[in-house]
DNA sequence: TATTATACTGTACATATATTCAGTATTTTT
DNA sequence: AAAAATACTGAATATATGTACAGTATAATA
C-alpha cells in the first residue's frame, strides 16, 4: 500500500465516519461539508488519490459510488450482514414463500467462494448428501452452474434446491439426493425456469 | 417488530446483498433491475412499507439515503480464529499445535452455544443426521451432555462422533445414525472412555 | 530545473436519482 | 361492504450529484 497524506487520511477517515453513522458513503458536497472545503473539487481530487493509491474504489457515474478496500492482512476481519432466505418444502409441489426475518454476521471469506445469501432448507429432498430440513445453504447468486453443481432453482413458482444437470440445449434436469423423491424434468421452451444461484457452503446450528 | 410481507423481505434482502457486493446502498432504479420490476415507484413503495415498519431508514432527498437498521447489538461483535482439528482413527483431538489443520476466522457467537473448535469428519456413521465426511462440527469442550446429544467421545484411542445414551449408571450407548454402523456399548467400570465434548453446529464448504 | 503531486477555489452542466401523480388490480383488514 | 394495504406500470420533474474545465499556489520528485 502507497504512503497517504495526512489530507488523504483525514478524507478516509471522514468516508469511513459518515458510513459509521448513516449506513452509506458521503457525496463529495457531504465531505467538503464536514472538512471545510469550498469546493467539491476539492474532494474529487482527493478521493481519485485515494482510489489511485489504492484505499477505495469509486464507481464512475455512480452517486456515492465510493467504498472502502479493506485489506483483510489487518486484525479487522471484513464481516457482513447476511440475509437468512426462506425456501418452500423442497420437492412437494405448490407452497407460498415463507420467510424468515433475520440476517446472520459472517466473515466475507468465510466459505471458499463468496456468497450473497442463506438458504434455510425445507423438506429433505437433499438428504443424501447431508443437507437437512433447516439446515442454512450458503448461495452464490449465479447463472453459471456445471452439471453436478447444488443449485438453487426456480420452476414456475417454485424453488428447490437440487442437483443441476443439462440433458440437451432445452432439458434440465434436477436430481433429488433422496430415493423418495423422483426427478424433475425442465423443459425450458414451455416452462418458466430460473437458476437462483448454486450452494457453496452449508451451516447447521444444533 | 411488525409482520413483512414476502416482498417487502425481497426487497430487504436485495439492499442487504447490494450492500455487501458494494458498499453503499442501492438506488430504486438498482432494486427494479435486481428484482424485475419495471417502474421505479414499484421500489419506492416498498421501501416506504419497509420504513414505516422499522426495518429500514431512509433519509429524503438523499440519494441512496437506505440504511438497514439491525436490532442486533452487532458492535460488540467479536471474532476469533478457531483452530480445525482431524479425526483420526486412534488419538484423542488436541489442541496440540501439530492437530491443527488450519483455522478459521469465525464470530464467537456464531452458533447458538459458544464453541471451542471445528473437527473434521471422517466416515459416514452420522450421515442420516447430515454429518458427511469433511465436515466440520463445531465442539464445545464439556462433559456435561444429555441423552441425544451429539457427542464427541474418546473409547480407548479411538475417537468418534455419536449420538450419546446413557443406559444405566456404568452403562453408555454411542449410537450411529447410520444403518451400516453397530452401536457401541460402553462399560465405564472396564473401560476408557472420555467425552471430549459436543456438537453445536456444522460448517460444510463446497 | 522541469515535472509531477498535493491542495485548494469557483463555475458549469449532463445525468443520476428521489419523488410525485395518475392509473389498475388484488388481497387484507375493519 | 367499505377501507386500507399490497403490488404493481408508466410518465414527469425538480434536484442531488458526479465530473469536467479554468485557475492559483506550494511541496515533492526526477
Amino acid at each position: 500500500m502507497k504512503k497517504i497524506t495526512s489530507q488523504q487520511q483525514r478524507v478516509l477517515d471522514c468516508i469511513q465516519i459518515y458510513l459509521n453513522k448513516t449506513g452509506f458513503p458521503p457525496t463529495r458536497a457531504d465531505i467538503c461539508k464536514e472538512l471545510g472545503f469550498k469546493s467539491p473539487n476539492s474532494a474529487e481530487t482527493h478521493l481519485r488519490a485515494l482510489e489511485k493509491k489504492g484505499f477505495i474504489s469509486i464507481e464512475s457515474g455512480t452517486s456515492r459510488g465510493i467504498s472502502i478496500i479493506n485489506n483483510d492482512n489487518k486484525l479487522t476481519q471484513a464481516d457482513n450482514e447476511y440475509p437468512v432466505i426462506g425456501l418452500v418444502a423442497a420437492g412437494s409441489p405448490t407452497l407460498a414463500q415463507e420467510n424468515i426475518e433475520q440476517t446472520i454476521n459472517c466473515p466475507n471469506k468465510f466459505f471458499d467462494s463468496d456468497f450473497d445469501y442463506f438458504l434455510k432448507v425445507k423438506g429433505l429432498s437433499m438428504k443424501d448428501v447431508g443437507i437437512m430440513e433447516d439446515d442454512l445453504i450458503a448461495v452464490k447468486k449465479t447463472n453459471e452452474v456445471r452439471n453436478g453443481d447444488i443449485v438453487i432453482a426456480r420452476l414456475e413458482d417454485e424453488v428447490t434446491v437440487k442437483f443441476y444437470q443439462r440433458k440437451s440445449p432445452k432439458i434440465v434436469e434436477l436430481e433429488a439426493a433422496n430415493e423418495d423423491y423422483e426427478n424433475i424434468v425442465v423443459d425450458l421452451e414451455y416452462q418458466d425456469f430460473h437458476i437462483e444461484g448454486k450452494s457453496v457452503g452449508l451451516l447447521r446450528k444444533n
